[in-house]
DNA sequence: TATACCGGTTTCCTAAAGGAAACTAGTACC
DNA sequence: GGTACTAGTTTCCTTTAGGAAACCGGTATA
């Protein structure tokens, strides 16, 4: 009547539920490092090189100085972004990623990519919508 | 005394501010269909497999039936999973990752890989703290 | 009949996220 | 002196996210 995985509270491919739940950990971690409305966007910015901070602001439409701020400060405490000051006249302020932060490359990568083929799937979507 | 940089407000290598705009479309796109604190984790639980309402709720510790259901809306909205229903007796249901849901698996897995070097780095960094 | 499981929904509530606009201080340009 | 740019901060406000708990109908089990 009932299939195995059922009765035993196991994931298929033989996890049990804690197992289960021990994998979803570092993911947890990491989405509590990136979550926001922006850091993402901001940290992609930033793979492209040093920045300053109406420049971010420019490239990422919407984004107000209040949350900029808030969420570049944020980087700083999680050891991803640099704040340079350069004592030139005026002084000109740079954001920079750390080499850790360096490390999201891949995973920037792979949002950007999977984010392409979703955005070419929406817009056939929606052009789909607009026939009907 | 300015770079050339800021003058022409370009970002390094070459892009203009405009063309960082555009680069940030897909990952605002792949944000907006990821967004909420249990959706990538729900996923990553129907990575393993089917699986049932409450099987769910009890991998990921701190999801409410609530949140449970809503996220699993959006997704199903999104096309990144299914709802089967068995007309078994009692009626089984299970949840899917569609073929779509299952071409995040690249990214869960980017997720997963810094997540667990960023936990080891977390804990490190608590234990250096313990110490002082 | 009582209890427990499943798959949720509903209500009520609070905390956090986030936007708009004004404002600051310093420099520079004309 | 007037305007504009940089790098933010501050205030006020609205929206949303999200949690807790109760509740629902249906089935099964003792």
């Amino acid at each position: 009547m009932e299939n195995e995985d059922h009765d035993k509270r196991k994931c298929p491919m033989h996890l049990s539920t804690g197992e289960c739940s021990q994998r979803l950990l570092p993911v947890k971690d990491a989405l509590d490092v990136l979550s926001g409305k922006w850091k993402l966007q901001i940290i992609l910015s930033l793979t492209f090189g040093k920045k300053r901070f109406k420049q971010i602001q420019r490239e990422i439409p919407g984004l107000t100085p209040k949350m900029l701020s808030k969420e570049l400060k944020e980087l700083e405490i999680n050891e991803l972004a640099v704040r340079h000051v350069y004592d030139s006249l005026p002084v000109s302020i740079e954001y920079e990623l750390t080499p850790y932060g360096r490390t999201l490359q891949p995973l920037i990568t792979e949002l950007h990519n999977w984010g392409t083929k979703h955005r070419k799937r929406i817009i056939a979507g929606s052009k789909k919508a607009m026939k009907k």
